[in-house]
DNA sequence: AACTCTACTGTCCGATCGGTCAGGAACCGA
DNA sequence: TCGGTTCCTGACCGATCGGACAGTAGAGTT
């Protein structure tokens, strides 16, 4: 039950949307990745657009949880606590964020890429707003951006695999968590 | 002489390709963004891989000769003008280095693409090389792919005019730096 | 005036795109 | 055995793609 020819779909769209971008992905090798013809595609999902709604709906449910999550004021635990959420979040969908960051301007129009587009702006208002000097801004671009992108580059040119992958989860929240600490010991300043 | 139909038109496709994607941008639509019909296009370059390919060929050179000065094996302060020089190279060619991030593995095939790739491989190999720990290439790469990450979406997602910004190069270099001199205090006692 | 070269364009072509539609095969409870 | 439903398919359509090609306007040259 949990592995029907629609789940299938959904996952070999993310990838190849993902990869070879949501203009580049045809619905033809979509079904060919998954076994099936371009017709049952269309069967199982309406549109293009509707597929990589599909595709994309698990993580950005949990993107708009954890972006809520966010600890505008807190202590450093509470922080902590929300860097090993995102990382987490990162793991388990980052071809999905993948799409978000790297498509989230060219496919302006689509809902779901709109709402999380919303989203990214949400969660940047609410960093910029705490996080006054510009110096630090950057330190959390590079804290949580760099934090997205490794995960894809070790996917891409790695053959690791993340999911499991204890080590790179610590390594990742480690290496955040310090880039984030001294944004709030200097911004605590202010 | 130095804007003629030929220097737009490459300025032009270097945006839509990085925008779009090299599939989603159209030789139409990158003629009619520099005012010139489909044909035009093809008049100067003789196929849309061409026009790619003199599009980021000043970044891949210059990327080549960055990668080429990588100190595998030195001091501090070769390592600190190693990460000017590749902020700097991010700065000027950040859309450039976009394509080569996220579409180096779908537009396989196209000479130049696979140049670019080749460069990124001998990168970081050079890099693993001598970083033996997981959690410090997890660092090294959240340093390089996040500055690399953040000037995209800063300039995504803001009005900043990011090349004639020192006060974000300077942030860049500082963030880098930090990342990469933990690198090389617990790398060095292996 | 005739010629040439450069920059540019409209028209046409085959391939591929997303999407529609009619229908076939397997299974269903009645 | 039958009608209904589910899953899937090939054939087809209009649009758009990259690209080929013939031709034109204009500036220089002789």
């Amino acid at each position: 039950m949990a592995n029907t020819s629609a789940t299938q779909l959904r996952r070999v769209a993310l990838e190849q949307f993902a990869r070879t971008g949501f203009a580049g992905a045809s619905l033809g090798s979509i079904g060919e990745a998954a076994g099936l013809s371009k017709s049952s595609v269309l069967y199982h999902y309406a549109s293009k657009e509707a597929l990589l709604t599909a595709a994309v709906a698990p993580a950005l449910a949990e993107f708009a949880e954890v972006v809520g999550s966010y600890p505008a004021s807190g202590g450093p635990e509470e922080r902590q606590r929300f860097v090993e959420r995102f990382i987490d979040l990162l793991l388990e969908h980052r071809l999905a964020v993948h799409i978000f960051i790297n498509q989230g301007q060219s496919l302006k129009g689509i809902p779901v890429i709109d709402r999380a587009n919303a989203l990214v702006h949400q969660f940047g208002e609410a960093a910029v707003d705490h996080i006054p000097s510009v110096a630090d801004r950057i330190r959390f671009g590079v804290a949580l951006g760099g934090a997205a992108y490794t995960l894809v580059a070790t996917e891409t040119w790695s053959d690791l695999d993340l999911t499991e992958n204890d080590e790179i989860r610590a390594a990742l929240v480690d290496t955040v968590s310090g880039l984030l600490a001294d944004i709030s010991a200097t911004a605590g300043t202010h």
